[in-house]
DNA sequence: AGAATCACG
DNA sequence: ACGTACGTGATTCTG
């Protein structure tokens, strides 16, 4: 029988430091992985081996080295890229039905020497794999060695037995030992005799044969007089070291060469394995394209629960659970609450009101741990009925989000199919029908029962490879606090004032009607100024204005485009005016009055959490984030955001310049971070640095070029871009951003260094360990990759001042609960907060914000925020 | 459903 | 040489 014994830590190690730039989708990397089964397929497609066995270290207190401080000291740690990726292959190699084979203080190369003994002796042959030259001293009789190594980036396969290494070294295997012994090993922190080299080391093996063979004729006259006062004062080293360098070949172990298993794949979890971490090759390789895994639920027997005092004893059994997983709809409707095999189905129907709430209050008293997929909502319902939501100790939706953000959605059934391979039957818990006695229930409790499992299953994945991939404290510390202050902001909203909203509506309408009149009078004729394509019918074939851009379908005629033309037809203006207004008309008066609360008169916006690939936050419905504030006319809409009564005020108070402190912090670039901690006003200071001239003599073009690129450089800098934006060439463009580039020195080399680690790992993070996986950076499209080089500059920057904001959102919201204050958040703008407060207590309120926000985070470049307080949230600025 | 446009940080 | 800023959401038109 032929067995093939490979030295995984090794064989991992090498495919690490040699296979760059991969992988997979959420940001695991898989290199490692990777060329570890390249290196197994290939020689196992060589070599042929009846069995495979593979070998790992397993460190321990009591390793055998430890006597030497030294040697402990100078091991190479393993990275972390590399320790994420030691699981995995080990998951993939029990897949693979291969034996695993690890012994608690032995090192790999021990139990290879160990299992090659015992199969020469059972008359087995066996081919080592390793990239370790020491086990070089195991070949021998049914013993050779397959070395694998990298020369010229090809990776090569040297195959050494007996007559291979005489050969190449003059004398036999096993003398390898002695020969460490003499000349030491510095990667192996092995001392050997100090002064002797590899030359005298091979010459005194030459001339004695072995370590004893020397030291027994130390008065020979070959060794020269240097070399044996060194033998002398070295000799116990020498021992010490033979005994570090000799491969112990009888650990304890208790695997028997003659009863190794053949290997017996499972095609199921090799596949899923596989198709995880994304080798699409190795997948049709082992033939297992056509593989299903099979879903990954477990069966839970469904029970429902009609009774108030059933359902109250449940709940209190449930306080005495582990973990529970709940599926609960927006509307309260249901409660489907998974323990053991055991999924309890509550319909609302089925209780008195009084009742139902109590079960409400009571499930999330924080006395049971929940988990739950998307709880956001079901926290904001709660609040409304007056319920604070606790005991929440996992959201698997967010979980999915922030282990994978760039997914185009993350509902229950999308993470199931993704995490367990499961179809989910169609569930709507929020249809009345379907929780309704009249029908539809029976299909609900078997949809339940199947919907709630798969939260399971997510979470059990989830939860591991949120530690796995460091966001334990992200998730558990920011992310999963965060969710109920959302959902108390939303359910909070903000007052509005729709008299005054309608009036401004009746302003623009005036506006327009006269524009829409001056246009159709310029154009000779009435069109629909609002369709792109009839404008530019107009403008560019009937009135002949100078076509300047293309897009897909036609003309552009964006505001770009428009501004050039302005001076060439009075239309121009009046389009350019009537755009802005129907914009404020459409969007924001008839958007925004459609959106009031009919219960409180108050609007309340959806903050999502998981949508954004940075870590920002979102607002939908209507989004609150993009009122107008660039404009003066636009800006009058904020005078429609108001206190609720002239008992309250708003406080606003947003970060000064978060990004750029973030940049400067993260690159520890020392210029940048001195112009922050001196208070200067940043842009100019960039200015006077760039142009060298004191701050005094900064003009405002200087100070107006300096911002756009320090705009630039937060979103990943190029020189066409600038030139378009400042007004300059292409080439005027290039120099500025070198000069800029020459004055933060810093930021230069984190850009530099940011590109080329995230095309080694595949991912960036934020400071928080927030991670965006880069597929684009491994394309061959030059756009593709280059728009993967912005998105490493730019996502660490604009995701940290996210988990920053975050953070302080949640200080804010802890500390006015601790000091027992009625101001509520109710809006966050990414680098803004503002609350709603009663009058009595805006100072010390407005303190607080003020305090919270900027403690955030301690960074070089401190931050600072600016608060305002007033009536409305056109006054807070 | 996708494209174009424009509002925000 | 390649074409260009990063991240969002709402409205409107069009096929």
């Amino acid at each position: 029988m032929k067995i093939m014994v490979i030295d995984g830590n090794s064989i991992l190690n090498r495919a690490f430091y040699g296979v760059r730039q991969l992988s997979n989708h959420e940001g695991l990397p898989t290199n490692a992985v990777y060329g570890f089964l390249a290196t197994l397929f290939k020689l196992q497609d060589e070599e042929k081996p009846d069995r495979t066995v593979v070998c790992f270290d397993v460190k321990e207190k009591t390793f055998r080295h430890k006597k030497f401080d030294s040697y402990k000291a100078t091991r190479k740690g393993m990275p972390d890229e590399l320790a994420v990726q030691l699981p995995v292959t080990k998951q993939v190699l029990d897949a693979m039905g291969l034996v695993r084979c690890e012994l608690a203080g032995y090192e790999a190369d021990d139990l290879i020497g160990t299992i090659s003994r015992r199969a020469d002796e059972h008359g087995d042959r066996c081919v080592i794999v390793t990239g370790d030259r020491d086990s070089l001293q195991l070949v021998g009789g049914g013993t050779t060695v397959r070395l694998v190594s990298t020369k010229m980036g090809q990776t090569i396969y040297d195959n050494y037995d007996t007559a291979v290494f005489l050969e190449k070294y003059g004398f036999e295997p096993i003398r390898l030992i002695d020969l460490k012994a003499l000349m030491g090993d510095s990667s192996d922190n092995i001392p050997g005799v100090p002064g002797i080299g590899e030359k005298t080391a091979m010459q005194l093996l030459h001339d004695f044969g072995t370590l004893e063979g020397v030291y027994a004729h130390l008065d020979d006259p070959r060794i020269k007089k240097g070399a044996r006062a060194k033998l002398e004062a070295g000799e116990q080293s020498a021992k010490d070291s033979f005994w570090l360098a000799t491969i112990d070949r009888c650990a304890p172990l208790e695997l028997e060469v003659e009863n190794l298993p053949e290997a017996h794949m499972d095609e199921e979890a090799l596949y899923e394995l596989l198709t995880r971490l994304e080798f699409k090759n190795f997948i049709k390789r082992l033939g297992l394209s056509g593989v299903q895994a099979a879903p990954k639920l477990l069966a839970v027997r469904p029970q429902r629960i009609q009774t108030a005092r059933e359902a109250f004893a449940l709940l209190d059994a449930l306080t005495d659970a582990t973990r529970v997983f709940a599926l609960v709809p927006e509307t309260l409707g249901v409660l489907c609450l998974l323990e053991e095999d055991t999924a309890s189905v509550l319909f609302a129907d089925d209780f008195v009101p009084a009742d139902w709430e109590s079960l409400l209050r009571r499930l999330f008293d924080g006395s049971v741990d929940l988990v739950l997929h998307d709880a956001k909502p079901v926290a904001a319902a709660l609040l409304a009925h007056g319920i604070q939501p606790k005991g929440i100790q996992f959201d698997t939706c967010i979980a999915a989000y922030l282990l994978d953000s760039t997914q185009s959605g993350y509902d229950l059934p999308r993470v199931a199919l993704a995490y367990c391979n499961t179809e989910l039957p169609a569930l709507d818990l929020n249809d009345p029908a379907a929780v309704s006695p009249l029908g539809g229930q029976e299909q609900a409790i078997e949809g339940c029962a199947a919907h709630v499992s798969a939260v399971r299953a997510i979470y059990a994945e989830a939860a591991d490879r949120i530690e796995q991939l460091g966001m334990r404290r992200l998730y558990y510390e920011i992310e999963l606090p965060l969710m109920p202050i959302l959902a108390e902001m939303e359910t909070v909203g903000c007052a509005v004032a729709p008299d005054e909203l309608r009036a401004f509506g009746q302003k623009l309408d005036a506006r327009i009607e006269v524009l829409v009149r001056q246009i159709y009078e310029d154009a000779g004729g009435a069109f629909n100024i609002n369709s792109t394509r009839q404008l530019g019918e107009v403008l560019f074939e009937k009135l002949g204005l100078p076509a300047q851009k293309k897009t897909k379908t036609g003309y552009s005629t964006n505001v770009e485009v428009l501004e050039k033309l302005a001076g060439l037809h009075p239309i121009i203006p009046a389009i350019l005016e009537y755009r802005q207004l129907t914009k404020l008309k459409s969007t924001y008066v008839e958007g925004l009055l459609k959106v009031i609360s009919p219960k409180d008169g108050r609007i309340h916006t959806h903050f999502q959490q998981t949508v954004t690939a940075t870590g920002r936050l979102s607002s939908t419905d209507p989004n609150l984030q993009n009122i107008p504030v660039r404009t003066e006319l636009g800006r009058e809409l904020r005078r429609m955001f108001v206190a609720p009564d002239d008992k309250h005020v708003l406080i606003d108070a947003d970060y000064s310049q978060i990004e750029l402190r973030v940049l400067a912090h993260i690159s520890q670039d020392a210029h940048m971070i001195e112009a922050f901690r001196s208070g200067q006003d940043i842009h100019a200071a960039t200015a006077a640095k760039v142009y060298h001239v004191p701050l005094g003599e900064v003009t405002p073009q200087m100070r107006s070029s300096c911002k756009a690129v320090n705009f630039g450089i937060v979103y990943g800098i190029s020189d066409f871009s600038l030139a378009q934006d400042i007004g300059v060439t292409r080439k005027e463009a290039a120099e500025f951003i070198h000069t800029y580039l020459a004055t933060y020195p810093g930021v230069a080399k984190y850009m530099e260094d940011i590109k080329q680690s995230a095309r080694e790992q595949g991912y960036v993070t934020t400071l928080f360990g927030r991670r965006r996986a880069l597929p684009e950076l491994q394309s061959r499209n030059f756009n593709t990759r280059s728009f993967g080089e912005r998105v490493a500059m730019n996502t660490p920057i604009q995701g940290t001042a996210a988990d920053i904001i975050k953070i302080a959102m949640v200080r804010v919201h802890d500390r006015l609960l601790r000091e027992g204050l009625q101001s509520r958040l109710i809006l966050q703008v990414h680098d803004e907060l503002i609350l709603e407060a009663p009058k009595e207590e805006w100072q010390t309120a407005m303190q607080l914000l003020k305090e919270e926000m900027e403690a955030a985070f301690p960074m070089d470049a401190p931050l600072v925020a600016e608060a305002k307080a007033g009536q409305s949230w056109y006054e807070t600025k």
